[in-house]
DNA sequence: GTAGCACCTATAGCACTGTTATATGAACCA
DNA sequence: TGGTTCATATAACAGTGCTATAGGTGCTAC
């Protein structure tokens, strides 16, 4: 047997190896900083890993398995809709906290390193749209579901991830979840909003804001507010300008 | 001058990077490659760029400006939601035709590198909401739109790059297209589209008047009132719930 | 002219990268 | 004991991005 009281270089290569690619950001990591970090020399790294991008493969392998373990470990609601924007939510989180480990994973596509990574990513996603559609809630095939709902997973992630973690909107997130989820099932209830022939002219948009007013009234507006807003509104509807 | 027959060293080395970065399929493409298929010596490259990375930015700005050369020549049809698909199938169409060039553009994201980019594509595709938004056919603020379209653009052009060219099934982008436009913008055909969570058409027309408002002010108010009026306007226009 | 001055390019080399041929040590089985 | 196999180390290779230095080139000023 081994010894206890530390791990094998081949495991320290790989922690050490994921630390560096986490820690440096988006620069490349050199072979000399990985098996210096693990206490190892240039060869053993060739021995366990064959490549360099074989060792990072392996790296991204194991964080590709926390996620799917991640998304596994969600559990059925029951509420297969619902069950949906726990994944969508998960997906962005794990991308949000291993970035770097997300752009390789998602977004540094080499067309033949892939398949194995997002291909399963994409049938876990199909599996849970499965049940979905057992609950006649989809109105697409499973399958172009699931592409369409990661592909728009992805996207949103990747610009997520790209702007300053201060101004992060998560808004993007969930309303896109939305915009796909609701392309793709059915929700239970339907809400058509008539809307009047759309035209450019300032009047007419006035008058149609004026009269949706008068059956709900918004709460971004106090009362006082509320009232010189639609006198404004009023005046700017009398007559036209443009 | 310089003589014309031949173009000059620097415009050689532009050409020659895109070409070898473009052939290469991902692979790294080494300086001195490049160097001698523009019959140049090291320094020069350094001379014009500063940096291997200085030369591939511009071969991507390059690129990039081609892109929006593209995007600026669709010619603005007068019905601003198929507008919107034309601009959306001309990204993917461009992602597709330039592979590399798109994954460096817009997979490959340096949180610093990025915003010159993909904020200006941004931008640009805000200008084309907000016209749709001009005809009330917006259901959230443009720039909200905007990145939620994009997002959804870019992850859906990737997975298309993914895979190979001839299992791509551009089903793909058409479908989740119309689930991102659906769920930004009303369409007035007499479409029963379903919004999310009853928005409730006032935030419509609050946003198609704050467009119009945009063109056109109206002489019925002050400046100062104008000021306040769209201030609460665009109160109004920011949806409240999730 | 020719001296000066920017600009552009080339020679030669540095430090570093990923990688490997070879050798050494350790563990197991005979 | 000796042999076989696995695991690690020494030392070096070719190739990388990059640059200190120097040599042209064309231009303007005198």
């Amino acid at each position: 047997m081994k010894k206890v009281g530390e791990p094998a270089p081949k495991a320290r290569l790989l922690k050490a190896a994921a630390a560096l690619l986490a820690e440096s950001n988006g620069e490349p990591v050199s072979t000399r900083q990985i098996t210096q970090a693990a206490r190892v020399t240039a060869p053993t790294l060739y021995h366990h890993f064959g490549d360099k991008e074989g060792l990072f493969d392996a790296v991204v392998a194991e964080g590709f398995s926390e996620y799917l373990d991640a998304e596994r470990g969600l559990p059925a609601s029951g509420q297969p809709i619902e069950d949906l924007r726990n994944h969508w939510d998960n997906h962005v989180q794990f991308g949000l906290d291993h970035p770097h480990l997300y752009l390789v994973m998602f977004g540094n596509i080499r067309p033949e390193r892939r398949p194995s990574m997002v291909a399963s990513a994409e049938a876990f996603l199909e599996e849970v749209l499965a049940r979905a559609a057992a609950a006649a809630r989809l109105v697409v095939s499973p399958r172009e579901a699931a592409r369409s709902m990661l592909a728009a997973n992805i996207g949103v992630t990747l610009m997520l991830i790209a702007e300053p973690a201060a101004k992060r909107n998560l808004e993007l997130s969930a309303m896109t979840r939305e915009a796909v989820i609701s392309a793709v099932a059915t929700d239970s209830e339907g809400d058509p909003t008539t809307q009047t022939e759309g035209t450019p002219s300032v009047v007419v948009a006035a008058i149609a804001l004026n009269a949706a007013l008068q059956s709900s009234h918004p709460d971004q507006l106090s009362s006082s507010e509320l009232k010189l807003f639609l006198e404004w509104l009023q005046r700017i509807s009398s007559r036209s300008g443009s």
